[in-house]
RNA sequence: GCGGUCGUAGCUCAGUUGGUUAGAGCGCAGGAUUGUGGCUCCUGAGGUCGUAGGUUCGAUCCCCACCGACCGUACCA
């Protein structure tokens, strides 16, 4: 044994999380779940390691030799760098690219797994968490795109997120460029300062947003930050983005006809959409005049919505909301992500915006890095991670649905009664029940049923010598008698009870112990 | 990275204006009860007071640095 002066500490990185029991079921229950809509969609897995050379990532500092800090990264005995993917798409790019010839484009596939990044975790953030991607990679058209937001959509209700629970918003790109087109903002820096603005909407409100457009904001702790610099006429045309649907809104408001239909049911929830894209349409035309750039992304969404319309998911599951931005600069034209919009109260209780649990978009110019041809890609990621922390928080997940075993206690250590525990054991599994025989100090009866008790076994098998000399057993309902004792008070009673037991013959444990474990789970069907 | 708050037993936290053996509750282990979970009672183990320096006769307490946690902010490709 480690003296205590050289004793490791045994600690867990920042970041990251041991998982339990409960958390994988869950975890594999949901990822079956994915998987399936997938399938169904006609999309194929495959897998891909974790490492990468570090500039297969594209992730090497600007003027540097060194990877970018946001990655995990190491250097291979040859000198060359590797790095932990950070997400599920660069890699897959390189997979099509190294393998161009042997794949049918369009590649239609999915894969889960986990994905690394080097940053500062949070409550809900962590360095290691778990993806679950499906991509179409040759897909010229705006139809991939639709179908993503569609899939997305039946992933959501597949998982147990209810229609009008969760929303997947939908813009492009090639809008965001051309309002900052038509601006003037062409340096690539200060593009990049503009979209950051404005994805923190949701986190500062409208006012915050302006001050980063503008010439920076101070936080509460005193911390300032740098703005983009635009000047007051710039940022009114940007926040034009977000006024578009508060005009919108207003203007169905203000209409008679429309507020009218709305109360009488003759405008439906698919109309009501209908009224308000055609609403947002407008407003995008009105502002894209003169850049080409935006008139294309406004084209292009516009045939989006038509095919979500012909798919039927114009319900209000798909919108089109030109205040989408998504963090990452691949994307090059059509981006999406899927929020929850139910109200989710937090570990504390208090009732948050969720925000986002998964997104994608368009990245056309990613599998083409690798080759001197064009390679269309579009795809989306599901956040596993946080999809489960939003389950969990809406007491969505099944918790406890899989039984603790049958404990088969132990009572005497001589080899004719060890082999009857083992017996017992076996014919349990053979019928298809979880058992296991008792493997710590059986000497103390007491504790193996403490033991069972907190590991929550439903039942108890207990064979002394009386009934081995019998050839019966007894069985021990651990459920019942838990109730049992909240009336009992005296220990000397609670003991020579020996409530909930039950006492039949060898032969018959298997059909009892089954009969027994049937009338528990009806219990709890009622108690559910 | 920047700013703030904090760090005492496995957990939640007391405490000392700088002074001898640092406490409680819960949990854990043993016993009352050598063949029966819960309740009750008794007993016990467990602490370099985050780490390392400094000031001091003396530091868990004051000062400095580092580490870690939490909050805000930046970054999130």
């Amino acid at each position: 044994m480690a003296n205590k002066a050289d004793k490791v500490k045994a600690r867990l990185p920042r970041g990251l999380v041991d998982r339990h029991a409960s958390d994988i079921r869950a975890t594999d229950k949901m990822l079956a779940a994915i998987r399936e809509v997938y399938e169904r969609y006609g999309f194929d897995p495959v897998e891909t390691p974790m490492l990468e050379y570090t500039d297969a990532l594209g992730k090497f500092l600007p003027d540097q030799d060194r990877p970018n800090e946001g990655v995990f990264s190491l250097q291979d005995d040859d000198e060359q760098w590797l790095s932990l993917r950070y997400d599920l798409t660069a890699p897959l790019a390189r997979h099509v690219a190294e393998n161009f010839n042997e794949i049918q484009l369009p590649y239609r596939t999915y894969r889960a797994g986990y994905v690394f990044r080097n940053e500062k975790p949070g409550p809900g953030r962590f360095r290691q968490f778990m993806q679950f991607d499906a991509d179409t990679v040759g897909a010229p058209s705006v139809a991939a795109d639709a179908e993503m937001c569609m899939m997305m959509a039946d992933v959501m209700e597949a998982v147990g997120i209810k229609r009008g629970e969760y929303v997947v918003r939908v813009n492009n790109r090639k809008v965001l460029d051309g309002v900052m087109e038509a601006i003037g903002v062409t340096e690539e820096g200060q593009k990049l300062t503009i979209l950051r603005a404005i994805d923190k909407l949701d986190k500062f409100g409208l006012e915050g947003v302006k001050l980063l457009l503008g010439a920076g904001r101070k936080d509460e702790s005193g911390d300032f930050t740098k703005g983009a610099g635009l000047n007051e006429r710039q940022i009114d045309k940007v926040l034009i983005l977000f006024k578009i649907e508060d005009f919108a809104a207003e203007a169905r408001a203000s209409n008679s006809h429309y507020t009218e239909g709305v109360e009488s049911g003759i405008i439906d929830a698919r109309k009501a959409e209908d009224i308000r894209t055609k609403g947002i349409f407008g407003g995008l035309l009105h502002n894209l005049v003169g850049s080409a750039r935006g008139l294309e992304g406004a084209t292009e969404l516009q045939q989006i919505w038509d095919m979500v319309v012909a798919g039927g998911y114009d319900d209000g599951r798909i919108r089109i909301d030109p205040s989408v931005v998504r963090g990452l600069e691949y994307y090059t034209g059509p981006v999406f992500e899927v929020e929850l919009t139910a109200q989710i109260p937090n570990e504390k209780g208090e009732i948050v915006r969720f925000g986002s649990v998964g997104g994608g978009g368009r990245y056309d110019g990613l599998v083409s890095r690798f080759r001197g041809q064009p390679v269309p890609a579009t795809g989306f990621s599901i956040g596993v991670s946080r999809l489960m922390t939003a389950l969990k928080n809406l007491g969505k997940l099944g918790e406890g649905d899989v039984l603790a075993p049958v404990l088969v206690t132990v009572m005497d250590g001589d080899m004719e009664a060890m082999g009857k525990y083992q017996d017992f054991t076996q014919k349990l599994r053979a019928a298809g029940i979880r058992a296991e025989m008792y493997q710590g100090n059986w000497k103390k009866f007491g504790n193996q049923l403490k033991y069972a008790d907190r590991r929550g076994a439903p039942l108890a098998i207990i064979q002394g010598a009386d009934e081995r000399a019998n050839a019966q057993v007894q069985i021990k309902d651990l459920i019942e008698g838990k109730r049992l004792s909240e009336e009992i008070e005296s220990n000397e009673e609670w003991r020579s009870s020996r409530p909930a037991q039950v006492t039949v013959k060898e032969e018959d444990l298997v059909a009892a112990v089954k009969r027994m474990l049937d009338e528990q789970a009806a219990d709890r069907a009622v108690g559910a």
